[in-house]
DNA sequence: AACGTGGTCAACCGCTTATGT
DNA sequence: AACATAAGCGGTTGACCACGT
């Protein structure tokens, strides 16, 4: 029963490759192929390397029409969109680049592109709440919208509101339909403070494009997935904080990346204290007030220039229309959009009229 | 020159999903 | 159907390098 072991741990080499390895490994496989099976390969050419380490030093670097480095613009561009519609779904992000490698555009989003773009929101002026010392008071909740759901979500605030008036962000008849609980929490915080409720709808959807299940094979899966979570009840913290009431279920995911999302994290380490707290308002006042705090910053500090909205502005090239592109389709190949399509020449990118018309509209930075 | 710091990126680790038996 | 392993994936680590003090 079962398959033969993966490979011996204690006689495998491990650290960077030799010049005389990678001749080994792309003389083979330019020969052989892999053969379909990445544990048996290292045996047959002699390395003592694990097969995984094989398959990744072969995808990530040896395989032809790698391209390293040198990003072009427009890479960027479809970079950063993937990244705020369906997160660090580096697979899918990748089979959009031919050419690039999930492990390339990973690590050219943490180290470069992040900051470039989070650099723009350095003169956020929002206060966090402070106690009678006028020390910041510590807040959960705080803390988890401070990490890479806000991020993302500091993100589509921006690269939206960039754009002209009449887009998604300012457009209440291109906004999707949300749970009746979110329709209900909006209205509740529109009585409550009336100037910030396209603010809230967008963080809504940023906050259900992370309620995501862990896989999905294309940008069309991945945005599905989070369609079918704007659907979902699990937002018993926005239901609850509309009535006044907290009662928050550790359980259910609220921001963040998948099934570890911060919030998630600071809710188990810090037990049951918030249950009967009203800090589920008070996140959604706070989380409302710095949307508002980063638009009203964008429209009071950060007027880019001509050029600096050229800068990101692919859509314009790809396809002659922005108002055309559709970066998903229900007929995408689930294969395009896995690790093994990283040969392929073409792109994913496809065009139609779809029905997520957010993502339709692209960003200009 | 020596040291510290920060950025970059290849490689590894551990988890989830897919698949063979 | 149940089990075990392969494959795939994203997060993290650590070596290396450049730069500043």
């Amino acid at each position: 029963m079962g398959r033969a072991p993966c490979c011996d741990k204690a006689n495998v080499k491990k650290g960077p490759w030799s010049p005389e390895e990678d001749a080994k490994l792309k003389a083979y496989i330019e020969t052989y192929g892999t053969g379909a099976n990445w544990i048996a390969l290292p045996q047959k050419i002699g390395l003592k390397r694990c097969g995984k380490s094989c398959r990744l030093r072969w995808l990530n670097y040896l395989r032809p029409n790698i391209k390293h480095g040198g990003f072009t613009e427009e890479e960027d561009n479809i970079i950063c969109n993937l990244y705020i519609s369906i997160g660090s779904r580096w697979s899918i992000i990748a089979a959009q680049l031919p050419g690039r490698t999930d492990n390339d555009i990973k690590n050219y989003w943490n180290t470069r592109l992040k900051k470039k773009l989070l650099g723009r929101n350095k003169q956020s002026n929002f206060q966090y709440p402070r106690n009678t010392n006028g020390l910041i008071e510590e807040n959960p909740y705080v803390d988890a919208l401070s990490s890479s759901a806000l991020e993302r979500l500091q993100l589509h605030m921006q690269l939206q509101s960039l754009q002209n008036p009449f887009s998604f962000c300012n457009n209440p008849a291109l906004w999707p339909k949300l749970h009746p609980s979110q329709e209900k929490m909006i209205h509740s915080l529109q009585s409550f403070n009336g100037s910030s409720s396209t603010l809230l709808q967008n963080a809504l959807l940023s906050m259900n494009a992370d309620q995501r299940s862990p896989k999905a094979a294309t940008v069309g899966d991945a945005i599905q997935q989070d369609a079918v979570q704007i659907s979902s009840p699990k937002v018993d913290l926005l239901e609850n904080s509309s009535n006044g009431i907290s009662s928050m279920d550790s359980s259910v995911p609220f921001m963040g990346t998948g099934n570890k999302s911060p919030l998630d994290s600071n809710l188990a380490a810090r037990g049951e204290g918030f249950e009967q707290s009203n800090m589920g308002i008070q996140q959604v006042c706070a989380l409302q007030a710095e949307l508002d705090d980063i638009l009203n910053n964008r429209t009071m500090c950060y007027n880019p220039q001509e050029d600096q909205m050229a800068e990101f502005d692919c859509f314009r090239e790809i396809n002659g229309s922005k108002e055309s592109l559709m970066w998903w389709s229900n007929d995408i190949d689930t294969k395009s959009a896995s690790s093994n399509s990283w040969d392929s020449a073409t792109p994913v990118l496809q065009t139609d009229h779809g029905m997520f018309q957010d993502y339709e509209l692209g960003y200009n930075l």
